[in-house]
DNA sequence: TTGTGTTTTACGACCTCC
DNA sequence: GGAGGTCGTAAAACACAA
């Protein structure tokens, strides 16, 4: 694709400003200098108060990675994400010229970290039930398992992602729904995920996003059923360009999301 | 508990762009 | 040719009603 393209405008590829102040960002430095914000385009988003773990402290679920997955390591080859391979702390702060936002005033932790709770603690309501950490014991049980290769059936079809992985996937892709090479490494070092899934996240993120706004588009259509073809509104969606929207277009999918609520329904896991 | 529908990871096919 | 895009789909994980 356009690596160089991407990697001399390792800017979000959209030219609004589409990580509201309510989020808690701020236009962080390596944002785009764009116009004034605009309206928040996730206000039910309020929650993702983007406050970057201290640093300090290692991130509570770094503990629950387990060793490199060998799965990974086969399949993917040795990524620069392997960050439970390497003994480095997990530097899980903000780009290197990024602005720290301050946690949000009040008592307690912030959303972060208080979703985060401790190390195996359920992070969410949802997590009550759902144990991100399930697949680790079933790796580690199945591992070399007869098997070299990792198939669909069997072995570690698909890891469910913990509620903070999905919770910084989220707020990055708020913020751009095109994820930059170096944002994607950082992330993916920060998160512990092979850079491979940072990209299909966002690529299963996109789609995802168009699936709503395709249906809401469906909604709309039949609550409208009487227009003539040619006072039809255009399609919110979206056939973004396979290799990303053009620049200066705005983005198909967040075309339904200036000023109006999310047509992404935020789990309640991710609001407070 | 079970059946069913939805959501979430992950992949392959195919396309475009450099 | 390589990388990443969409699209379609598989299958695990999850939610929920009966």
């Amino acid at each position: 694709m356009y690596v160089g393209y991407v990697l001399d405008k390792d800017t979000p590829v959209y030219p609004g400003p589409a990580r509201p102040a309510s989020l808690g960002l701020g236009p962080p430095a390596y944002a785009p200098p764009g116009p004034a914000p605009a309206p928040p385009q996730y206000p039910d988003f309020a929650g993702y108060t983007h406050v970057e773990p201290a640093p300090a402290p290692p991130p509570t679920w770094a503990a629950p990675f387990p060793a490199p997955k060998d799965d990974w390591a086969t399949a993917y080859g040795p990524g620069p994400a392997a960050p439970a391979a390497s003994p480095a702390p997990l530097a899980f702060g903000p780009p290197p010229d990024f602005s720290p936002v301050p946690a949000p005033p009040g008592p307690g932790p912030g959303l972060l970290a208080q979703s985060l709770g401790g190390p195996g603690a359920p992070s969410s309501p949802g997590a009550q039930r759902r144990t991100p950490y399930e697949w680790m014991r079933r790796s580690v049980a199945t591992a070399g398992g007869g098997g070299s290769g990792k198939t669909r059936t069997k072995d570690k079809y698909r890891v469910v992602y913990t509620d903070h992985q999905r919770l910084e996937l989220e707020k990055e892709f708020h913020y751009s729904r095109y994820i930059t090479i170096r944002r994607k490494s950082e992330l993916a070092a920060n998160l512990g995920l092979t850079e491979r899934q940072v990209k299909i996240w966002f690529q299963n993120r996109r789609a995802k996003e168009r699936k709503v706004n395709k249906k809401k588009q469906q909604q709309q259509q039949q609550q409208q059923p009487l227009l003539p073809p040619s006072q039809l509104p255009l399609p919110l969606d979206d056939n973004p360009t396979p290799s990303g929207p053009p620049l200066g277009s705005l983005c198909p999918s967040s075309a339904g999301l200036l000023g109006t609520p999310s047509p992404v329904p935020v789990k309640e896991e991710f609001l407070s």
